[in-house]
DNA sequence: AAGATTGTTGCTTA
DNA sequence: TTAAGCAACAATCT
């Protein structure tokens, strides 16, 4: 469930560990969830490293060091990307007791991320690690397998670049545009604005808390809005995206940064999850409905 | 024990 | 072309 706040936090945090440092090892322990294929893709990655990372929706772009390739991550639902540099993290399997140095600060950090990941890495839901300079590891954990890395070249990468839509927060998000957007479509408001050709980086959550802010019925046909209401969506739209990087993203259930920490946006949260609770608006039971396929929270009083 | 579940793609039908 | 609905991907929880 990780949409673009999410997404955003762990390109953020990585950066900040992995760049310029040379990977020594892949392991793919999961051969579907790489592309083309384990030999081709540890073969790619080998011996070189990432000179940027980059985003656009939910999709992860690694610059690697040729300058020609590119490794694509998107973690679908319940996709985690973890950098840790414990070796005890890395040499212990799940099956083995952690080889603490014994260290009163190794023990601290151990013992710290086994709080915050929910155990010892790799855990059996790690599906690829990659390894820098023989010691910090990119783990790539991804209960349902939906989730995929990737290695392109340029071209493929601007084709699949321009699939996308326009992206909140960066200067081609313009009201003008946005309000075109939106009224020249004829399916739901919800549906619209899940659509990653049209809008990137809403997911189910944001998608519910942008409208019940902006009071829309997430039924309605999208070009039924008024210029008014699409300016409030708008706007909502950018205050929540930000609001929610800032908090870290949210976390439901799988969700955690690199380095493994959960988000702080859950208690933000006004419908999303809150089915059967009282809005904090007007104190009305918050109603889950099925709009464009999805889980849809709103509260039936305040948005119309 | 059937049904629901965060994202996306692709197919079918209208 | 556009839109709606659904299955599939896999695993878990209720």
């Amino acid at each position: 469930m990780p949409e673009l706040p999410e997404v955003e936090v762990i390109r953020r945090g990585l950066k900040n560990e992995i760049l310029n440092k040379r990977i020594s090892e892949v392991k793919v322990l999961s051969k579907n969830t790489v592309k083309p294929n384990s030999r081709t893709f540890a073969k790619e990655l080998k011996g070189k490293s990432f000179l940027d990372i980059d985003r656009i929706g939910k999709l992860l772009i690694f610059e690697l060091s040729d300058k020609i390739d590119f490794l694509l991550v998107h973690l679908k639902m319940t996709g985690q990307l973890i950098y840790t540099d414990q070796k005890e993290m890395i040499a212990g399997g799940h099956e083995t007791k952690p080889r603490s140095s014994g260290r009163l600060e190794d023990v601290l950090i151990e013992e710290d991320l086994i709080e915050r990941v929910g155990g010892r890495l790799p855990n059996k839901f790690t599906r690829v690690i990659i390894t820098f300079n023989k010691r910090g590891s990119l783990y790539f954990n991804d209960m349902r397998k939906f989730g995929y890395m990737r290695i392109v070249d340029e071209r493929e990468l601007k084709k699949i670049k321009s699939a996308f839509g326009m992206e909140p927060r960066t200067k081609e998000f313009t009201k003008e545009g946005f309000i075109k957007a939106i009224k020249t479509r004829n399916k739901s408001i919800k549906a619209v604005l899940l659509d990653q050709s049209i809008i990137a980086g809403l997911g189910n959550i944001y998608t519910d808390e942008s409208l019940f802010l902006s009071k829309v019925d997430p039924r309605r046909k999208a070009s039924s809005l008024t210029d008014k209401e699409i300016s409030a969506l708008y706007k909502n739209i950018e205050h929540i995206i930000g609001k929610a990087i800032e908090y870290k993203g949210t976390t439901f259930s799988d969700y955690s940064d690199a380095k493994g920490n959960k988000g702080n946006f859950s208690e933000l949260l006004q419908v999303y999850g809150r089915t059967g609770e009282k809005c904090k608006i007007c104190g009305t039971k918050i109603e889950k409905i099925r709009e464009a396929g999805r889980g849809t929270h709103f509260c039936p009083k305040c948005q119309f």
